[in-house]
DNA sequence: TATTGTTATACTCTATAACTATA
DNA sequence: TATAGTTATAGAGTATAACAATA
């Protein structure tokens, strides 16, 4: 006991604060780089789950962690502005699949490039040594989510 | 070159990866947390400055970030549900100041023990050590702002 | 009946612009 | 005039409950 008490910045409190502040760090640079396209998180969560896949509104909803109105208006809002498009199943009379379009395509492949310049910004004070290590470490509390960054979906 | 490509999971798009992906866990660890004593992140965060701090209405929108009138939604919300009032300044006849009451106190209280066991439950995966020298990174990332866990306000 | 998706409704959060009251 | 705060308005995002159409 008293293990940490003597250093500031040191010990669970600290690490919790850090994992918390560092949260919102990175939701409002997300939230800057989509804005300068004119996106919103979740339209950039929306978009980026669409540049590999072709889902029906469940799916959608299953990915997104939402319920499927909620996807219901992320999707209207998105087609309206010609980003996605609802697509009708054959084999299925009530089911849709949800496609970007080759405008949505290009202005998530912009956002993303954008948000990666912005989020490794937020690392730059680290040594190249250091970014590997926290990699290391980010892999292990994410249970090794990290993959080839094909399947990057958060 | 060829420094990265070899292995998945590491390397600087895995980075921003992981950081993204930490990022969404921990705000919906904290929008959970948070539910669970119906109260919304920027209530909690509000409430968390108020902890310590009884400030005017443009104090409280710098802290948060957040334009004057968003805050007045937000302060009107909170006082509604009795967790915060507003006090009239004496020296200044436009202004208040917004003091956390003792329901609130009490809320906020339970809301962070909370918080900070699910935050800190997103780290067991990690050994003491590894805890602390993540400690040390983040604390360098957000450029030495983990300081003893009183003032902790993000 | 069960499933897929939309609609109706309601709320929180946020911003911009205009306004009130005080300094 | 400048400042502190509110109001009016608008829009995104989210959920619950009820509904329509198809399976």
């Amino acid at each position: 006991m008293e293990k940490f008490d003597r250093v500031a910045g040191v010990g669970p409190a600290a690490l919790v604060d850090g994992l918390v502040q560092l949260s919102f760090a990175v939701q409002a640079v997300l939230a800057a780089a989509a804005a300068e396209h004119e996106l919103t998180v979740p339209q950039v969560r929306l978009l980026g789950i669409l540049r590999d896949r072709e889902p029906g509104m469940l799916q959608l909803a299953g990915h997104l962690g939402l319920d499927k109105s909620s996807v219901t208006g992320l999707v209207d809002r998105a087609e309206r502005r010609g980003l996605v498009r609802r697509v009708a199943s054959r084999d299925d009379g009530r089911a849709v699949r949800v496609a970007v379009t080759e405008l949505g395509r290009a202005l998530i492949d912009r956002a993303e490039g954008e948000i990666g310049d912005r989020v490794r910004a937020l690392a730059v004070a680290l040594t190249e040594a250091e970014s590997v290590t926290l990699t290391a470490l980010l892999d292990r509390m994410l249970g090794g989510r990290l993959g080839p960054a094909s399947d990057s979906t958060w």
